[in-house]
DNA sequence: TTGTACGCGTTATCAT
DNA sequence: ATGATAACGCGTACAA
């Protein structure tokens, strides 16, 4: 198959490269004739413009990225559409990134930014921690969305959730509700994001409700199996039943691993919450529509979302910001969770 | 922010740009010392090469694309790391191209083959009608996954389900727990594609079954609301319930639709199976997790992610393959549906 | 209003 | 082994 240019388009039309150009790219100095009679030869001979080339001439883009650390997570999915629903409506193009969980997420967007000249970035998810030094050689503006970083300069902005506080406040609860013995279903070991800070505020809460703090009772996830995932609530409750360890209730770092262990436990023909009470984090609609429903934190994600893009455009604008908005989550009560007798 | 290219390195190599070209991508002809010395300069500048440069300048690329429409779809999450995996044991690079809802992907793959000079490309999802013609534009192979195109000629193959014969399947199977009004929550009513098929299956069985079609017993989905959506499955069983239609049995086209509907039933203070059978489609991990575990068809997506990955190579190099494998799926009998007493 | 020619940052060909 | 230099396909001054 020939590649076909914007050369001979121009020789077929009898003009010349700028002209066809000019046609593509709606500029004003042409003739409306002769404006009609390329587009006309242009789909007739399916001609669409090199991209890479056009990166390559232009110097800006009005394009906003997105660079999302797992796509598969559901708690991304209505932040994309805002995002993409803002966008169009300031008129800039939008180009969603995947990031696999191997590779480093500034890396990818040091070169997206050189190959696609873009205007802002928006990360979704990652982002853990060798940060700082290495942001700085992305050169346009940056939201950090869904991950805390603090002391950020610059161009730089971030939009979270305290994850430390809100699971503190979620485990709270749990033991108001009388709960002594409360698993955990944490993230890998490795984990220093936003994993490790819910492992945290469940410490923090434990200790405030005099309770000590129990190894045995923390099942950590492998990495072989994705970790927000329900498979793996699955597989960590097992495990955790079959350590012989007593606990009455399971809180799990996400909506999505709580699910799991609820079917474990089902699954081992116990009750929930009348023989254990189960509590996730993030508010998935996931965690409302399951039978029963989940209790958790719902974080504002479409509010969130929507924050973060407002925060790019300032930034692009070099509009003076709040660098670091802090959104506050809710505990949502569900079915999953009830007071010990 | 200054942009460094590759002709400052080389002058801050003392060396000419095609040896700094050489050493960035492992050509056998250079010298081992300067290479090194090449790369640590880079390193210590932090060079970036420009992959539209580079797009622009190459042929080829080993690169193949996977265009999905509907990313958020849970469905997609498994094929894609199947793809992921795969691709890198054959070295070649992987890129997601999301196609948004109003997008015709055809299209975009058109502009992304150009600009990447891609070796295949994979579509998930979409591709609704309009194919045939406008596909020969696309001079790279393509497998087209998910969705079932018959007459595929060249470098085009599929792999998919047959959608209209597996719901016929689990139609057919509600109908022998003696369920005579089965509510069907379809997809939107312009939808030509596999919503269509499903439709058509639920139709057949009825009719196999003597059972008359009836439109009061089918709710559509409207365009607003993402129809392979929880939220979608509730608010179709509210209007349903609320349309006063007598019914035993519902199945949702998709298991998260089946998931909402479930929610609503239970809203309604009625119980799953007991009160109302419901069943779903497409097997997601979602339907054996929820409690009661859903009804459904459960497609082989690894298996067909597996066969449309290596189609595409085989594509690739030219090897003779079968351009249309469908899939057996699997009907997998949850609790959420019971025989009617 | 239109066309010519240059440059965007690379890679590849060809001398050296 | 290395260095000029010509493409790659497009946008855009600048000249006409």
């Amino acid at each position: 198959m020939e590649q076909i240019t914007i050369k001979e388009i121009a020789k077929l039309c009898g003009v010349g490269v700028s002209t066809v150009s000019r046609a593509m790219n709606n500029h004003p100095d042409i003739n409306e004739e002769t404006k009609q009679k390329v587009l006309e030869i242009i789909k007739k001979y399916n001609y669409v413009p090199n991209n890479s080339a056009r990166n390559l001439k232009r110097s800006d883009s009005n394009t906003i990225a997105v660079l999302i650390k797992g796509i598969t997570n559901p708690f991304f999915s209505d932040m994309i559409q805002v995002f993409e629903r803002e966008a169009k409506k300031k008129k800039y193009s939008f180009v969603i990134q995947h990031v696999e969980e191997f590779e480093d997420e500034i890396d990818v967007a040091i070169q997206l930014e050189k190959e696609k000249r873009l205007k802002g970035i928006i990360f979704l998810g990652g982002l853990s921690s060798h940060t700082e030094e290495k942001l700085k050689q992305i050169s346009v503006p940056v939201v950090i969305s869904t991950v805390d970083v603090p002391n950020l300069k610059g161009k730089f902005a971030c939009v979270a959730v305290d994850d430390e506080e809100e699971s503190r406040k979620l485990v709270n609860y749990l033991c108001s509700l009388g709960h002594k013995r409360i698993a955990l279903l944490a993230a890998s070991k490795e984990d220093a994001s936003i994993g490790m800070k819910r492992l945290k505020g469940y410490r923090r809460a434990l200790e405030e409700n005099g309770i000590p703090y129990d190894e045995g009772l923390v099942a950590w996830s492998q990495d072989r199996i994705p970790t927000y995932s329900m498979e793996n609530g699955y597989g960590l409750t097992k495990e955790l039943m079959e350590s012989g360890q007593e606990f009455t209730c399971i809180y799990a770092v996400s909506d999505s691993i709580a699910v799991g262990a609820c079917k474990a436990l089902f699954d081992a023909g116990k009750r929930v919450p009348e023989d254990c009470s189960v509590a996730g984090f993030d508010g998935l609609d996931l965690a409302a529509y399951y039978q029963p429903s989940i209790t958790t934190i719902h974080q504002p994600r479409r509010e969130m979302a929507e924050a973060a893009i407002r925060l790019m455009f300032d930034l692009i604008k070099e509009k003076p910001v709040e660098k670091r908005q802090i959104f506050q989550a809710e505990l949502v009560v569900g079915r999953s969770t009830r007071r010990l007798p």
